[in-house]
DNA sequence: GGACACACGTGAGAC
DNA sequence: TGTCTCACGTGTGTC
């Protein structure tokens, strides 16, 4: 080491990491609600709290969340009725699902499936929340398979795509 | 500052500092279950990803609780499950409600009723409820009005009693 | 060798 | 006054 002023090289990367280190501090500090000190320790302290307390509240919302789900469950092939994204992936099998346009804002939907317990329960209400209002159905039900003839209106503010209600019925069905 | 090899008071107040600071780095590192490297800054960046994660997961699952909630109060209507009481008051109006048996394990229920929204799906699900399997359907909506004439099979072990039928049918309609 | 991460000892500001 | 917390520059080890 030069005896004179001169500074060890990493001096400049070593202010980089500090500074990046403040950083994360504060954007740590940021992301717990309850903070006690503003200090590093308790920053760190503060934050191991909270991450705990919120898996713990992450696991009792789980428990919670699947009593509920086996609860429905157990009414017979229940409706799903929240509708996004916990429905099944879309069968990709030869069921027959046809939507079509009657007039401007009638639908006509005719399917063609296996038979499945509670389907038209599931149909009927996967209707209902894109806004259609269902105006008549021909169900019929044969051994092992079943078809469906829905006429519905598009009562809402906005048109549904048929190719949307299509997804939808592909989905419940 | 004394020229000889003395060193200052609180270097090892800064010891036990730095060892506890270093501590709560293990202990938040643990906490973590995904650790990209050992390092300080990667604690510190995997456990605020981690904590994002945690909050987002955890106001997903409140939302999926509440709907749940939401949805369950909103079947109230239709289904007994544990619920006994919550179930309105069976309409005392002109609705039209008929159920008799054809055959010994066959329903086949005749309604007309006021349109109300999601009538249909309602109906599908209090007869998927009750265990009476819908085999055929024809429903048809005149404005201000709706007739629906429901065909089921009791698949059930136990026979349903067609007045039971009615009243759950005249409690969701 | 260079890039990186760390612990160290120390002076400075805060309460 | 001390004590606490911090940032600094530096030496050292590791890849």
């Amino acid at each position: 080491m030069p005896e004179n002023v001169y500074k060890s090289k990493n001096l400049e990367a070593e202010r980089k990491r500090r500074a990046k280190l403040k950083g994360q501090f504060f954007a740590l500090r940021s992301l717990v609600p309850r903070i006690t000190k503003m200090s590093k320790e308790s920053t760190l302290a503060d934050a191991i709290d909270y991450i705990q307390e919120l898996q713990s509240r992450k696991e009792q919302l789980q428990r919670e969340l699947q009593e509920m789900a086996d609860a429905e469950a157990e009414i017979q092939g229940s409706v799903s009725s929240t509708g996004e994204k916990p429905l099944p992936e879309p069968v990709d099998c030869k069921e027959e699902v046809e939507v079509r346009p009657i007039g401007k804002n009638r639908l006509r939907a005719s399917i063609v499936c296996s038979k499945r317990k509670g389907a038209l329960a599931k149909l009927a209400e996967a209707m209902s929340t894109l806004g259609l209002e269902v105006t008549g159905v021909n169900f019929l039900t044969l051994p092992g398979v079943s078809r469906v003839l829905i006429f519905m209106e598009m009562r809402g503010e906005r048109a549904v795509a048929g190719e949307r209600v299509r997804d939808l019925l592909l989905r419940v069905i």
